[in-house]
DNA sequence: AACGAGACCTGGCAGC
DNA sequence: TGCTGCCAGGTCTCGT
């Protein structure tokens, strides 16, 4: 489901229970990507929420006793409900809050993770190696350019990977190659150092007009209000196997590229 | 070091 | 209706 638009909506979405002091953590079923830390059941309890970030796709909530990690994986959900409600069969997880509210992580194919990170998050080892997030300004061209020297591996897959830059899934990187007329399959060595200015551009604004639309919601994604996304009907090519590209009308095209389906127009894209 | 494939899970859908 | 196979927004781990 998420990448960086679909998490950070969530994050906004779950802002009100900022100050709220937990009351009692519920762990259905802690087997995720991995275990949920039994601890937190007393580690969190009557503890203030301090501080809702985002690094990568990861949500942290800051607490006094440390952070709490939460990353959605591939079909995960937050909810926020103002009051207690039966859980689903996929609810894994809840942290309750004095006020009543209750933030409820979903997870059918359980990739996500509710981890804990101690006092220092970005010492965390699933954080410490994380690249650069995108709308940060040290991610600008002359910079990928550098990063991509060595790699021969198609465009789309390294901007995919967090370890370069963050944030970047499946449907925003078919997205802003399209946008950047970057064929995804070029090895990521060959493109030049012009065109690694108007990717980076490119990524920025898709994520950033994913941002404003609330993100994409195709199966499952809504945000922890309840409200879906509108992202997804702004897409030139996700998705659209065979349709009229709404830039040139040749049919758009599918592959697939390190296993994940991929979508371009072979005649915007080069 | 970099790359590609496999792994982890469940649910939804198309096709027979 | 029911079965099978394939697909899905992530990303770590392992073998080459």
């Amino acid at each position: 489901m998420p990448e960086l638009p679909e998490v950070e909506t969530t994050r906004r979405g779950l802002l009100p229970l900022l100050g709220q002091t937990v009351s009692q953590v519920v762990i259905r079923n802690p087997s995720l990507r991995w275990p949920i830390p039994a601890h937190l059941t007393e580690t969190l309890k009557h503890q203030p929420l301090l501080e809702l970030s985002r690094r990568g796709k990861y949500i942290l909530a800051r607490f006094e006793s440390g952070t709490l990690l939460l990353h959605l994986g591939m079909s995960g959900r937050i909810c926020l409900l103002a009051k207690d409600e039966p859980p689903a069969k996929h609810d894994h997880f809840d942290l309750h809050f004095a006020d009543g509210h209750v933030l409820r992580l979903r997870d059918p194919r359980r990739f996500g993770a509710v981890l804990w990170a101690g006092q220092v998050p970005e010492e965390h080892v699933l954080l410490k190696v994380l690249g650069p997030e995108p709308l940060d300004e040290s991610f600008h061209g002359d910079w990928l350019y550098q990063q991509l020297r060595n790699k021969t591996a198609p465009i789309k897959n390294v901007i995919m990977d967090s370890h370069l830059v963050v944030g970047v899934g499946n449907i925003y990187a078919s997205e802003s190659l399209f946008r950047a007329g970057v064929d995804p399959r070029t090895a990521a060595n060959k493109v030049s150092r012009k065109r690694c200015g108007k990717l980076v551009e490119e990524i920025k604004a898709t994520l950033r007009d994913a941002l404003r639309a609330g993100g994409s919601s195709l199966r499952d994604f809504f945000g922890a209000d309840g409200n879906p996304g509108y992202f997804q009907q702004e897409y030139f090519v996700y998705g659209r196997t065979d349709a009229s590209c709404k830039v040139c009308g040749l049919p758009i095209q599918s592959i697939r590229l390190g296993q994940r389906s991929t979508f371009f127009c072979r005649r915007c894209q080069r």
